[in-house]
DNA sequence: AAAGTAGATTAACGGTGTTAAGTTGTACGT
DNA sequence: ACGTACAACTTAACACCGTTAATCTACTTT
C-alpha cells in the first residue's frame, strides 16, 4: 500500500523500541502499531532476527559517525583515545535501547549474523585500533598488538555500559566518575610507563 | 512427593540450563523434566524471577569462592590482582550459563531482585576492592577511590566474557590472547607510574 | 467418621514467533 | 473487454510461553 512498507516497519520498530524497550518489542505489536496484520512483517523480513539486525546495522552506521568525530579536535594519540572512549560511553547512554540490540543480544545460537554485516561493526573497532598503532608509533603508549589491544578497550567500555545498562553497577557510585575513572584506565592502561617497581611478575 | 521439591526443581533447572543454554529454559521444560506439572514449580517460587535469582545467588557464591582461592600463593597486590582478574575469567567460560543468568541479565524492569541478595553479589566486588587499596597503601597503585577503580575493573572483566560469550569478539583473535591483554590491561591502568610523556591532557 | 489441609493437577487466559492457505485488487496479454 | 497472473495482504492455525483460578487427592487431626 504504502510506498515502502519495509521502511515504515523498521521506522515503527525503532519508535517502540526506544518508547518500550527491546523486551516489549514484539512482531505482532510492531504489525498492528503501522496498521498492517502480523504476517506482513514476513514478507519484508525472514524472521525477527532479520528485522533487528536491519536496525543494528543502522545502529552501527550511527556510532560510528559519533566516534568518528570524536577525536578530531584532540591531539596527541592518548587524548584521542580518551575521546573515542568518551564518545562511546555517550552513544551507549543516549541509545540506550539501540546498544541493547546492538550489543547486548546473544546473536541467537546459530543464527549470527551474516558476516557482511559485521563489516559495520567491525569499522568502528578499528577507529580504536588506528588510534593505538599511532600511539605506539610515536611512543606514547606501550607496545602491542593494536588489534587485541584495540578489543580490551571495547570489552571495558562495553563492559561499562553493560553494567550500567543492566541496573548491576552500586548505587553509591556516580555514573559520570565511574565513566571518568574507566577512561583514565583505558589510557593509562596503555600508556608507555616506568614502573616505580619493576619487579612484580605479571604472568 | 519428594524430600525436598523445591531442591529437586532447583538442580533440575540448573542441569537444563547448562544442558540447552538460557534461552531455552523455561518453566513448564523443568517441570516435565521433574516429572511435575508446570504450576508445581508455582507452589515453590513466586515466579520464573525467583526461581532464576535462586540460581544466581547460588553463582555468586561459587563465584566468591573461586576468587577467595585465587590470590592466596600471589605476592604483592598486583599480582593478586592480576590472580583475581585471571579466576573471574577462568569462572566465567567454565560457567557460562551460569554467568548468564548472573550478570548479562537485565534485572527485569521493576523487578530488580532483593537488595538482601545483592549483599552475596556485592562481596565478590570487595574482593577487587581490598586488593586495589592494599595496593594504594603500598604504594603500587596509583590513588583514587578503590570502590570505583574496583568496579572499572569489574566492567573490564564483565565486558571481555559478555563479548566472548555472545560471540562478538573477531575469531581472528585467540581467546586466551585476550584474556591476558585484558589483564595486562587491568593491573598496568592502576600501577602507579611516571609517565614518558607528562604532558597530554587527559580530561 | 468428619473436617481440614498440604500438595499436586487440569483448564484456561493472553501473549509470543511463525507457517500455510485464502482473499483481494491491479496490471497485462490477447 | 475479458481472463489470467501475480503481488500484497489477511485469516486461521500451530506450538510454544508465564501465570492464575479452580479442582482433585490423599493424609492428618479431631
Amino acid at each position: 500500500m504504502e510506498a515502502d512498507l519495509r521502511r515504515i516497519l523498521l521506522d515503527t520498530a525503532r519508535r517502540l523500541l526506544v518508547q518500550e524497550g527491546y523486551s516489549r518489542l514484539s512482531m505482532r505489536k510492531i504489525a498492528s502499531e503501522a496498521g498492517y496484520s502480523a504476517t506482513s512483517l514476513y514478507l519484508h523480513f525472514a524472521n525477527k532476527d532479520d528485522l533487528i539486525h536491519t536496525l543494528v546495522e543502522e545502529g552501527m552506521e550511527r556510532l560510528f559517525q559519533q566516534l568518528s568525530a570524536a577525536p578530531a579536535e584532540a591531539s596527541g594519540a592518548p587524548a584521542q583515545l580518551a575521546a573515542l572512549c568518551r564518545a562511546y560511553l555517550s552513544f551507549a547512554v543516549d541509545n540506550a535501547e539501540y546498544y541493547e540490540i546492538m550489543f547486548m543480544q546473544r546473536s541467537d545460537e546459530l543464527a549470527r549474523f551474516p558476516t557482511e554485516k559485521y563489516r559495520k561493526a567491525r569499522r568502528n573497532l578499528e577507529l580504536f585500533r588506528d588510534t593505538i598503532a599511532d600511539g605506539q608509533g610515536s611512543g606514547a603508549f606501550q607496545p602491542g598488538v593494536p588489534f587485541v589491544q584495540a578489543t580490551s578497550i571495547w570489552s571495558l567500555l562495553h563492559g561499562t555500559v553493560a553494567l550500567h545498562l543492566a541496573g548491576r553497577v552500586d548505587a553509591r557510585i556516580d555514573r559520570d566518575a565511574l565513566f571518568a575513572s574507566v577512561v583514565t584506565l583505558a589510557v593509562s592502561g596503555l600508556r608507555a610507563t616506568r614502573q616505580l617497581e619493576p619487579n612484580a611478575p605479571l604472568s
